[in-house]
DNA sequence: TTATTGATGATAAAATAATCACAACTATAA
DNA sequence: TTATAGTTGTGATTATTTTATCATCAATAA
């Protein structure tokens, strides 16, 4: 479908270090550089950062490197920073208001237009001029609205149910934290943030006393 | 140092799912399993399945497959989630109390013996029983607690400052919540959850309308 | 007891990912 | 203008990871 279908994850995976760095590197005045030194920010070779890159065109130049800004305006529009998209919360416990207040997204062109909950003694208030509404209200919701990201941040006994709900209304991607591997139709895609999985990991770590590359 | 030390990270990320359908089938009554029926589970191939468990061990039985409660245990040890990790968390902001406020941590033995702030608005209050304390008490705490594990939430500028501190005391694992590569002495461990790097890669998806594997 | 089925663990093959090496090119300074 | 140092983009190589295959063993039923 899109043009880049034939790059890996594991390169996808690398991208949003690659435009964290290109820009702490601009807001500290820096305007060009190599793939040499952005190796020894990022840890990865400079080897895999120009391959890395080129899948996505050649944005450096020989003997000169990498042009900050441009490479952080391909960056952007590689990952879709400047598409304004729309999302919604589902959950509005703890970890979903932590989100809805999670500002750097916005700076990505995330919006939270709207948080829905289950409990009636939430369905009503405000996370900073979001409104929290009753779960039911989803499916009227979104014929109201254009929204292209569902986060799911409820319980995992209420995650299969709500993903079925939202991908129901014709959301197409969603951003899940349920530790419960959703199942969805084909054409959806879903992130999954596992704390257990990353905590466990960790876990695994010390005891073991590795450290990970 | 540790037993597995020549596991890879593939392997080693792919255990805590392990766990979580081997708990969902005990807890569904399930006993035994073959790695077949796993596969189709989990999505992993039979194949790597088997040969990620035996990474850390003969755990099945020809003709017979795996015996859950057996799987279980030895994952269990394998992630260390028997041995009881006591954690502080460092940024008691919307983030860092919905993470104490997690109880599924407790059931792998993690337990939020108490939380850093530095706000003096909320230093004092409670979170289900769990005290938030100054920040600059983390060296005395220290000092009459031992301390496995700090899960940084503080904001992505406070945050190298705070793995500083926490490593100062002696800490050797940190769960890191901020948008930052923290810079840690080598026998540090630092698991990082990039909440910018997954919405990035969802975005990227979502943008390119690729399913990933 | 013996044959058959089912499943593992180990090894081999294939696929994927990372690294190396270098021609081609740019900027800069003499 | 020319030489030089620096740096990309890319084909080739190496390393890693995943998948396939198969000998072997356990359970079961005849």
């Amino acid at each position: 479908m899109g043009k880049y279908n034939n790059v890996s994850m594991a390169v996808i995976r690398r991208l949003p270090k690659y435009y964290r760095y290109v820009n702490e590197l601009i807001e500290s005045g820096v305007s060009r550089i190599s793939s040499y030194e952005l190796s020894k920010l990022t840890g990865f070779t400079a080897s895999q950062i120009r391959q890395d890159l080129n899948n996505f065109g050649g944005f450096g130049q020989q003997g000169y490197g990498y042009s900050l800004d441009v490479l952080r305006e391909e960056l952007r529009k590689i990952l879709g920073l400047d598409d304004g998209y729309k999302s919604i919360i589902i959950g509005a416990g703890n970890l979903g208001q932590a989100i809805a207040n999670y500002r750097s997204f916005e700076v990505g062109g995330f919006t939270t237009i709207t948080l829905f909950e289950k409990n009636p003694k939430i369905i009503g208030l405000k996370i900073r001029d979001i409104e929290i509404r009753d779960i039911d209200e989803i499916e009227e919701f979104s014929k109201n609205n254009k929204i292209d990201i569902a986060i799911i941040t409820t319980p995992k006994e209420q995650a299969q149910e709500v993903a079925e709900r939202v991908t129901e209304c014709g959301i197409k991607a969603i951003w899940n934290f349920a530790p419960i591997d959703l199942k969805v139709p084909e054409d959806v895609i879903v992130e999954n943030v596992d704390l257990n999985d990353s905590l466990f990991t960790l876990s695994f770590l010390l005891k073991q006393n590795i450290i990970p590359n």
